[in-house]
RNA sequence: AGUCGCGUAGCUCAGUUGGUUAGAGCACCACCUUGACAUGGUGGGGGUCGCUAGUUCGAAUCUAGUCGCGACUACCA
C-alpha cells in the first residue's frame, strides 16, 4: 500500500468493489442466524438521488455490521418498472422523433420500453456499486421478471376468487395528460387562489322562491361542470328552500330539466345553501346522486375537453336514456379551462351571473403528470381493502412489526383505520397486464392465462376472448416484493431462510404507498409479516431545507459528491431534460450561488459517513456540505494515523516488516504504559457505544462515537503519548514493543469497528495492517475485512485506574497549555514546572508520567513541592486540589496573569454561588435524594478550594 | 379545521428514565509549518435551550397554553 500524504479515495474504491463482488463476498455466507434486507426497488430507468444514497448508506451499514457478526446475510437488490414514470419517458423520447405511441401499437411500444430499460438500467446498478453497497447481485430482481410476474398473476387471481378484487364503474382520479386512473395516494393537493362563481338557475314551471324570485343561486368553483348537472340539492331542513324540493330547474345553456332534491350534503350555512349536483364530475356529488337516484352525465373526454355529445348513465352506471346526450356545440372540443371562461362569459351575457368572489381552494394534481386531476366515471379494478387492513393493523399493534422511530406507527394507524378501496388498474401499456378476459357479451373471466380461463369456464375455441387492456398499479407488484423475490409461490429454500426479512429501510413518504400495502399483501399470502422492523428515515433536503426534485433543479447525484463535478457540468446536468424549461435560468443562478466552485471530490466513505451522522430521528435530513467536508477530513485523519503507525513500526511498501519482526511484535515481551492501557480501555468503551448505537438504529450516535474515539482519543492523545516512548533512548524494548503493538492492534480493531460505516478506507488499510496485527484469525480467510469479526466489547480490558490517571495527565497538560496561551509563551519554548499541594495519588501519577509530561507540555524541569516548601512566584493552573505552577521568571507579564486569575476566579465564583444557593435551600436538602446532595457538597468543596487558591495566588502577584 | 412533528451557538445537529459548569462538527478570532495529517495543531469567543404559565427542592427535558415553521388528513357550493 503506497501511502500518499492525503487520502485519495478514487485510487482505491472501484477496485475494492470489484474485488469484493468477484470474490462473492456479498452472497449469503451461511450460519444459523439469517439477516435479510430487501432494497426498496428504485425505478429501473431512473437514477439514484441523495435520498437513495442515504438509504443505501444505512442499509449497507446494517448489512455489513450483521455480516461481520457472522450472520447468514442477504441484501437483495432490484428495481421496479415504475409504470407511469417509465412510460412517460419513452413516450417523450418517441415524441421527439415525431412518433405517437398509438401509431406504434402496443407490442412495438413495449419493445421500445424494454430497449430503454436495457439502455438505462445499468445506470442505477452502477450507482449502487459506487456507493459501496454490498448487495448480492446474483439475486437481483426486477418487478417485471418472469417469476415476479407469475406471483402478481397468482395474487390477482386468488384475490379475485375471494371477492377481494372487483371491477366497477366508479368515479376515479383521472389524469387527463397521462390518460390513466391513479389512486388517491398519487394525487397531490395544492392550495390555489381561485374564484367562486354564483350562477342563477331559473326555476321551471313558473315556480318562485319564498321571496318571489324565479331563480335560485348556486355557487361553484368549476363552472364548466354545470353542463353535467343532474340536480340541485338543498337541505331538507332549510326553511328557505324546503318547499322547492321536488320542483325543477331549467338548466341554462343546456335546457335540461333537473330536479331539486333534499339532501343533508347541502349545508345551510355554506354558500347560498343550494348546491348544483354533477354526479359524474365530483366525488361528493357522486354520493348525493346515488342517494337521490340522479342520473350521471359525463361531459368530458379523457383529454379533459368538453364532449360533443354527453354520455348519460343511470345511477347504477348503466347507459341510459334519462336525458338527451345533447350539449351546446359551441363548447365541443374545448379544453376544460377554456370552457370555464366561456361558460362564465355566457352566464354573464345572459344576466345569470349573480356574483364572482375570490376563493382559496385546494386543487388536486397528478403527482406524475402535474396536471389537474379530473374525477372521471370509468370502469376500474379495485382491491377491497378493509379485510386486508385488519390483520395489518394488528401486526403493528401486537409488535410483530415495529416502526423505528415509534411515532410513525400513529401515521400508519391513522391511514389504515380510514382506508379506501385501492384502484389498481392503470390505463397504460407498461406494466403487468390484468389477467382478465372478456367475451363478446362483456362477461369477465379471471385466470392465470387464457387457456386456464377457457378450461375453468368451459369456453370453447369458438368463443372470442380478449384480455383486459389495462395494467396494474406498480405498487401492486411492489407490495409483493419481500416474498415474490424469494421465489413465492414456490416454497423455496430462500423463502424459508430469509422470510420474514429483518428490517425495511425507507422514507416516511412511502409508508402508505408501499410499506402498508406490503404488510397487507404479505400477511395475506404468506401468513408472515414481510419484515420485523421498519426503520423510517427523513427526506434528504438541500441546504435551504427544500425537498430535492428535478423540477426545482436542486437534485444532487451522489456520484457527483463522490467524484466531484465542475460548476459548468453541474449546471448543465441540472438544467437538461427539464419538463419546465422556463425554470432553467433560475436553477442556473441558484446552482452558481450554492456551488460557486462546483463540488470537490469527497469519496464514498465521506459521503456515507455524512449520511450516517445525519441519521437521527428527525423528519428532515438537511444535507450540509460543510459536514461532508469535515468527514472527508476525518477519512484523511484515519489515513494519516495509519501512516504514523506504519512509520513507527518501520513498515513500508519497499521494505515490509519481516515475518520475524511481526512475530516479535506480537509475541515479544511487553511493558504496557499507562497510555497503552488507557487507549485499550477507551477502545472498549467506543466499541460498546458503537454497537449499542447500531443496535438502536442511531447511526448518528455510532458515527459520533467512532469519530470521537479516532480523532479525540486515538489521534489527539494516544499517538502523541506514544511518541515519547518510541523516541526515547531510555525506553526499554518491552516498552517500545508495547507501544507499537498497541498502536497496531487498536487501529486494527478500530478499522473493523468502522468498516460498516466507511468500507473502502478500512479495507484498504486493513489489508496491510491485519497481517501485522496478527488478527487474520478473526476473519475466516484473512482476505477481507468484510468477513472479519466485528469487535466485541471486553469488560476485562476496561482499566478504570488508567482512565482516571490519563484524565489527570490531560488536566495537567491542558492547564500548562492554557498558561502558555494566556501568557504568550510559545509552544516551543521549554518551561519549568512545579507541583504544589499534591496528594499521594498526584505524586504517584507524576512519577509514572514524567516522560509523557515533559514531552507533551515541553517541560525542561519538574519539581515536586512538599508541604512547607517555598514556591516561586508563578502562574497557576488547578488540577483538582493540586496546583501546577509555571514560574514567572523575569520578563513575564504580571498584568496578564492578574487578568487571567481574575477571570478564572469570577467564573468559579459564579458556580460556587449557584451550588451554595442550592445547598442553603432547606427545601433542596430536605427533599433531594442523598446522592444528589452529596454530589453538590463535593462540588461546593471543590469550588471553595479553587477560590481560596486562586485568590491566594492573585494576592501574591498583586503584592509585587 | 384535525392529527402529528419540529423550534438548543452564525450554520447543520446531539442531549438517554427531570439533577452535566448545556455538547459536537463547521464557521469565527488569536497563535503555531514541532519528524502522521495545514483535509493539521494549540488556545479562545459565542446559547436567558421559541414565548408564557404550571408541576417540582430542581425543567432544554414533564403538563397546559401561545407564537412560528413543516408534513399529513379532511373540507372547500
Amino acid at each position: 500500500m503506497a501511502m500518499d500524504k492525503t487520502y485519495q479515495p478514487h485510487a482505491i474504491e472501484q477496485s475494492w468493489y470489484k474485488t469484493w463482488e468477484e470474490k462473492g463476498y456479498f452472497a449469503p455466507q451461511g450460519g444459523d442466524d439469517s439477516y435479510c434486507i430487501m432494497i426498496p426497488p428504485p425505478n429501473v430507468t431512473g437514477s439514484l438521488h441523495m435520498g437513495h444514497g442515504f438509504n443505501n448508506a444505512v442499509m449497507d451499514c446494517m448489512i455489513r455490521y450483521n455480516r461481520m457478526q457472522g450472520k447468514n446475510t442477504l441484501w437483495q437488490p432490484g428495481t421496479d418498472h415504475a409504470g407511469i414514470a417509465t412510460q412517460m419517458v419513452v413516450e417523450r423520447q418517441l415524441a421527439a422523433q415525431g412518433i405517437d405511441r398509438k401509431d406504434l401499437g402496443r407490442e412495438k411500444f413495449l419493445e421500445k420500453v424494454w430497449e430503454w430499460k436495457a439502455e438505462s438500467g445499468g445506470n442505477i446498478t452502477n450507482q449502487i456499486r459506487r456507493l459501496g453497497s454490498s448487495v448480492d447481485w446474483s439475486r437481483e430482481r426486477f418487478t417485471m421478471d418472469e417469476g415476479l410476474s407469475k406471483a402478481v398473476e397468482e395474487v390477482f387471481v386468488r384475490l379475485y376468487k375471494e371477492d377481494l378484487i372487483y371491477r366497477g364503474k366508479r368515479l376515479v382520479n383521472w389524469d387527463p395528460k397521462l390518460h390513466t386512473a391513479i389512486s388517491d395516494l398519487e394525487v397531490e393537493n395544492k392550495d390555489k387562489k381561485g374564484h367562486m362563481w354564483h350562477f342563477r338557475y331559473p326555476l321551471a314551471d313558473g315556480v318562485t322562491t319564498q321571496d318571489g324570485r324565479n331563480y335560485i343561486v348556486v355557487a361553484t368553483t368549476r363552472p364548466e361542470t354545470m353542463l353535467g348537472d343532474t340536480g340541485v340539492a338543498v337541505n331538507p331542513e332549510d326553511p328557505r328552500y324546503k318547499d322547492l324540493i321536488g320542483k325543477f330547474i331549467e338548466l341554462p345553456l343546456v335546457g335540461r330539466r333537473i330536479p331539486i332534491v333534499g339532501d343533508e350534503h347541502a349545508d345551510m350555512e355554506k354558500g347560498t345553501g343550494c348546491v348544483k349536483i354533477t354526479p359524474a364530475h365530483d366525488f361528493n356529488d357522486y354520493e348525493v346522486g346515488k342517494r337521490n337516484k340522479l342520473p350521471m352525465i359525463n361531459i368530458l373526454t379523457f383529454n379533459g375537453e368538453i364532449r360533443a355529445a354527453a354520455e348519460v348513465f343511470n345511477t347504477n352506471g348503466e347507459a341510459s336514456n334519462d336525458y338527451s346526450t345533447e350539449l351546446p356545440q359551441e363548447y365541443a372540443g374545448m379544453d376544460r379551462f377554456d370552457a370555464r371562461k366561456a361558460i362564465v362569459a355566457k352566464f354573464d351575457e345572459l344576466g345569470l351571473l349573480d356574483e364572482v368572489k375570490d376563493h382559496d381552494l385546494t386543487v388536486p394534481y397528478g403527482d406524475r403528470g402535474g396536471v389537474v386531476i379530473e374525477p372521471m366515471l370509468t370502469d376500474q379494478w379495485y382491491v377491497r381493502i378493509e379485510e386486508l387492513a385488519k390483520p395489518a393493523i394488528e401486526a403493528v399493534e401486537n409488535g410483530s412489526i415495529e416502526f423505528v422511530p415509534k411515532s410513525y406507527e400513529n401515521m400508519y394507524y391513522s391511514w389504515m383505520r380510514d382506508i379506501q378501496d385501492w384502484c389498481i388498474s392503470r390505463q397504460l401499456w407498461w406494466g403487468h397486464r390484468i389477467p382478465a378476459w372478456y367475451d363478446d357479451n362483456g362477461n369477465v373471466f379471471v385466470g392465470r392465462s387464457e387457456a386456464e380461463v377457457r378450461q375453468d369456464n368451459n369456453l370453447g375455441d369458438d368463443i372470442n376472448l380478449r384480455q383486459d387492456n389495462d395494467v396494474l398499479d406498480t405498487w401492486f407488484s411492489s407490495a409483493l416484493w419481500t416474498f415474490s423475490t424469494l421465489g413465492w409461490p414456490e416454497n423455496t429454500e430462500e423463502l424459508k431462510t430469509f422470510h420474514p426479512t429483518d428490517v425495511l429501510v425507507t422514507g416516511f413518504d412511502i409508508i402508505f404507498f408501499w410499506v402498508a400495502r406490503m404488510i397487507m399483501m404479505t400477511l395475506k399470502f404468506t401468513g408472515e409479516v414481510p419484515f420485523k422492523k421498519v426503520y423510517v428515515h427523513g427526506l434528504v433536503r438541500d441546504q435551504e431545507g427544500q425537498k430535492m426534485s428535478k423540477s426545482k433543479g436542486n437534485v444532487l447525484d451522489p456520484l457527483d459528491i463522490i467524484d466531484g463535478i465542475d460548476l459548468e457540468s453541474l449546471v448543465a446536468k441540472r438544467t437538461s431534460g427539464m419538463m419546465q424549461p422556463q425554470m432553467a435560468a433560475k436553477i442556473e443562478k441558484q446552482t452558481r450561488k450554492h456551488f460557486p466552485d462546483g463540488i470537490a471530490a469527497h469519496g464514498t466513505d465521506a459521503l456515507r459517513f455524512t449520511f450516517l451522522s445525519l441519521a437521527s430521528t428527525g423528519r428532515d435530513v438537511k444535507f450540509d456540505m460543510s459536514r461532508l467536508e469535515g468527514y472527508r477530513n476525518f477519512c484523511n485523519k484515519l489515513w494519516n494515523a495509519t501512516r504514523f503507525v506504519m512509520e513507527s513500526i518501520g513498515h513500508t511498501d519497499e521494505a515490509p516488516l519481516s515475518a520475524d519482526a511481526i512475530a516479535d511484535l506480537n509475541n515479544g515481551d511487553v511493558d504496557l504504559s499507562l497510555a497503552d492501557r488507557w487507549i485499550i480501555s477507551r477502545l472498549q468503551q467506543a466499541e460498546k457505544e458503537v454497537i449499542h448505537a447500531l443496535d438502536d438504529f442511531r447511526f448518528d450516535h455510532a458515527a459520533q462515537a467512532l469519530y470521537d474515539f479516532v480523532w479525540n482519543e486515538y489521534c489527539a492523545w494516544y499517538l502523541e503519548l506514544s511518541k515519547p516512548v518510541l523516541w526515547s533512548d531510555e525506553s526499554t524494548d518491552a516498552q517500545k514493543r508495547a507501544a507499537r503493538r498497541t498502536l497496531v492492534k487498536v487501529l486494527e480493531a478500530t478499522l473493523r469497528l468502522a468498516h460498516p460505516m466507511m468500507p473502502y478506507i478500512t479495507e484498504e488499510i486493513w489489508q496491510t495492517l491485519a497481517p501485522i496485527a496478527d488478527t487474520t484469525q478473526l476473519s475466516q480467510n484473512g482476505e477481507t475485512i468484510m468477513l472479519a469479526q466485528y469487535p466485541q466489547y471486553d469488560e476485562s480490558k476496561v482499566d478504570a485506574q488508567a482512565e482516571t490517571d490519563i484524565e489527570w495527565l490531560k488536566g495537567v497538560i491542558t492547564g500548562i497549555r492554557n498558561i502558555r496561551a494566556d501568557l504568550g509563551i510559545g509552544p516551543g519554548k521549554p518551561v519549568k514546572c512545579l507541583f504544589k499541594n499534591g496528594s499521594d495519588d498526584d505524586q504517584r501519577r507524576l512519577q509514572a508520567n514524567t516522560n509523557f509530561l515533559k514531552a507533551m507540555a515541553k517541560l525542561e524541569d519538574i519539581t515536586w513541592l512538599n508541604a512547607g516548601d517555598k514556591a516561586p512566584l508563578a502562574s497557576t493552573a488547578l488540577v483538582g486540589k493540586m496546583e501546577v505552577l509555571i514560574p514567572m521568571a523575569g520578563n513575564i507579564d504580571a498584568a496578564a496573569e492578574i487578568s487571567r486569575l481574575e477571570k478564572a476566579l469570577e467564573k468559579n465564583q459564579k458556580e460556587l454561588d449557584r451550588v451554595a444557593g442550592k445547598l442553603n435551600n432547606p427545601k433542596f436538602t430536605d427533599k433531594a435524594p442523598a446522592d444528589v446532595i452529596e454530589k453538590e457538597k463535593a462540588k461546593l468543596a471543590e469550588f471553595e478550594d479553587a477560590a481560596a487558591k486562586l485568590s491566594e495566588q492573585l494576592e501574591a502577584i498583586k503584592a509585587l
